[in-house]
DNA sequence: TTTATTAGACACTAATTGGTGTCTTAATTA
DNA sequence: TAATTAAGACACCAATTAGTGTCTAATAAA
């Protein structure tokens, strides 16, 4: 079984704001056709559909063909990737874990 | 008072791969010169630099001169706005959330 | 004092990104 | 059946990115 569909950095995929904004939309309505996607922004069908592959490419979505429309649905699962990056880093940005981190040093 | 110094998404800063690295290598070692934070890459001194700016201008470090070395320093804090961010995803990963959600719907 | 080291400042390049417009096909609707 | 709508597939473009190499200045070591 030889997977043809690219792998995507979930990292690179939340990096452009345009995708973070269609990560948004699915989060609030299940399942979005491109072209109601699309209005929600003032760039083209063409531009939405290459930012939404990118996302899909992460598997950040998914979508299946409905009719004549291509409906789109949020995978959120992926960006667990990111939290758990994150979680290392907690430590460091917690007030009262610097301070206790100085108090542990200084014995 | 006008602040010159760039400002950068935190989102573009942790998207690439070296960069990651580099938030990772200041984590562990508290406050490292240019050169040092070179010999972990394979890539040329001007890039680490050129990615360190790029951190600099999301605030995610900090640098001193210190004689010939220029030395940097992690500061974690604008990952917490990329934590706030993932924090309103979380119920759509969390499988136990999901068949939550399912049963409240169902109601 | 000469030589090494460290890094800033440039100028340059190849690849990638985010966007466009146009053409075509397929599915609805009038 | 004819007209409209939705979206895939391209070809194309400008701006940005991630890297390079070279030159220079400042600091430290021999």
């Amino acid at each position: 079984m030889n997977s043809t569909h690219q792998r995507r950095d979930v990292f690179i995929a939340i990096a452009d704001p345009t995708r973070r904004k269609l990560i948004r939309l699915l989060a609030d309505e299940e399942e979005v056709p491109l072209h109601e996607l699309t209005e929600q922004f003032q760039i083209g069908r063409t531009a939405v559909s290459k930012h939404l592959a990118i996302l899909k490419e992460a598997n950040l979505v998914t979508n299946r063909k409905l009719g004549r429309e291509t409906r789109y649905r949020l995978n959120a699962g992926p960006l667990q990737e990111v939290k758990d990056w994150l979680s290392f880093y907690e430590k460091f940005w917690n007030e009262r874990a610097m301070v206790l981190k100085t108090i542990l040093e200084e014995e």
